[in-house]
DNA sequence: TCGGTGCTTGGGAACGTTCCCATCATAGGT
DNA sequence: ACCTATGATGGGAACGTTCCCAAGCACCGA
């Protein structure tokens, strides 16, 4: 069973000196000779010569690893988020340390210290938890950070995501458009999320500004409670003698989607005569009968911005004001938001 | 920026040995005496001391890094795995360095010899390519390595992953009990993934066994063929004289179910009176009218038992034979095979 | 011919651990 | 009182790299 080999004998091997082999795989080969190139590239290949990276971490500091927290990673979203971040670490020679907290703060805690003793050279992060001071302590010691999605109260860093604003103003616009004029905006809570908070503040606001009528609900875990809240909402009389105005339910992310689709199943209510609309395309969001309105969030963009900004990160340390990185969603009209009389 | 403490300054601060300190964070607290112990975990909570892994995997060979290979990191079963096995990766201690292949042999490589870079010290790999030489040299080495749902040619392994024929007997038993006589079984193209060869194989000899007629089509990229292919089998007159049998769709993952839906949507069929069943449980399967059937992998389980069989074969290394642990699906039955007159 | 300059090459000291050994008490048996 | 076993502790050499520094050489202009 033949060890791995090392750089000492790839380099006698070749007749040169480690120096000259740490060069090469250092990718530092225009300093050396073309004949000493070829020499120790064969060694190496005779050897089956792989660089061990725990030494080279060790000694030079550059793991060449980049981690990332994932609040949940059965969330499609954050998959396709991270699908992204990991194409962008790879063309940049990156691997990718990936954890999960399942939306559990004191694991986010021991998987950042885990990731800290790995030396990771740059961290994403969609945080579960609360503003953290594990993660101030390593960012006070200058590892570069990413927010994704969700800020991080006191936290001083990047931020890619969602633009909320734009995202609520489409959806509330295109919801206004197709005639529905009562809407019940559905959130899981909204405490420990930014997006959420954002998102929901927004909705509040752009309520206002088009004259819509609207309230927000804030989920619990039980399906019971939200088709009662839905059937309330649905099955109230209308604020003054206004007739009975179409009524649309619009839904902060795809787990508050799938629930509400659920519910109103339940209810045996009708798409589209019930308005349905929900931020983050799924799979499935075509196929239930006549399609559910969503808007896309762009994530292979976004996980690609976030290990852009890393890289922009850690080559100026220096005091960088955080810059916040927000990508507008894409309308998929589908027909749960057409009123067809 | 104070850059992290290192052992030599907690053995400083504790006025201990470094060797101490090694012993203390190692594990080995019980040949220390009780008033050092507490006198280095006092030093080490002053400076906020952690373990550099990068040399702790340099000096012992240890990294408590294992590597898991994902075919398709966007395919809801690949995490729902995933999510089993980190978690038990995490109760022994272990991290996990996760790759994403996108089904790419050439990725797959890469990210191999990556891996061993990191000396890993195992991997549990959802194969997606063809068997590697890459692969057999690190096997080679001695190792440990286990086999995600999908065999590996030449490679001997321990496989985890679902019982196909069981997968399979069930399906049919639950179609032929529900009242359905010609099938269609849907896969994708079997070549590279044992399991779509092993259902597929076990397809075939199951119809004989049970007098159902059927028979298997291979689903290209294109919506278009496999609609026409399903409309195909729908409106085809019945073999003999026999009278129009309820006919049904099988389809062997997750994927291919999503596909068909959308296809038999298109085409207009009622499902129920069209039969349709799937291997793989998915969020919307419940909401699509009356409700998909499918058969659930108990993915958590997989993934613990992954974890199991690798660090089984750590500690045995010498040329244990070769284990399968297949895992029994859980059918759950929906309106999609219900025939209602 | 000489000092400088540029280029290729190599020696050796780190990096932060682990682990083999050695040391030194203390205690127990003769 | 002496030798040895036992247990707690520490010193120092690795582990496989990187990178500073220096050496060797050819070439140039004075």
């Amino acid at each position: 069973m033949p060890r791995r080999a090392t750089i000492i004998e790839v380099a006698l091997e070749a007749g040169a000196s480690k120096t000259s082999v740490s060069r090469y795989f250092a990718g530092e080969r225009d300093k050396l000779s073309p004949a000493l190139c070829e020499r120790i590239a064969a060694a190496a290949l005779r050897l089956d010569y792989r660089p061990n990276q725990m030494a080279r971490g060790l000694k030079a500091g550059r793991s060449r690893l980049i981690g990332m927290l994932v609040a949940d990673i059965r969330n499609p979203f954050s998959v396709a988020v991270l699908h992204g971040v990991e194409r962008a670490c790879r063309e940049q020679g990156l691997s990718l340390l990936v954890c999960n907290t399942d939306n559990d703060p004191e694991l986010e805690r021991t998987h950042l210290a885990l990731m800290s003793s790995y030396q990771v050279e740059g961290l994403i992060i969609n945080a579960s938890g609360s503003p953290d001071t594990e993660l101030q302590a390593l960012t006070g010691q200058g590892l570069p950070l990413v927010l994704l999605d969700r800020e991080l109260g006191a936290v001083q860093a990047d931020l890619v995501g969602l633009d909320n604003a734009k995202a609520i103003d489409l959806a509330l616009d295109h919801l206004a458009e197709q005639g529905y004029a009562e809407l019940l905006y559905l959130s899981e809570p909204p405490e420990r999320a930014s997006p959420r908070r954002e998102r929901l503040a927004h909705f509040q606001a752009g309520l206002a500004a088009r004259r819509l009528a609207g309230e927000a609900y804030t989920m619990s875990a039980s399906d019971d409670e939200l088709a009662r809240a839905i059937e309330a909402f649905l099955t109230r009389s209308a604020p003054k003698g206004s007739g009975d105005l179409p009524r649309a339910l619009l839904c902060a992310n795809g787990a508050v989607t799938l629930a509400a689709t659920r519910a109103l199943q339940r209810l045996g209510a009708r798409l589209g005569k019930t308005g349905l609309m929900g931020i983050d395309e799924l799979d499935w969001c075509a196929l239930i009968d006549p399609g559910i309105t969503t808007l896309a969030q762009p994530t292979e963009t976004i996980g690609r911005q976030a290990v852009a900004s890393l890289l922009a990160n850690s080559v100026s340390q220096a005091a960088a004001e955080p810059r916040q990185h927000r990508f507008e969603p894409r309308l998929i009209a589908r027909g749960s938001t057409r009123l067809t009389g």
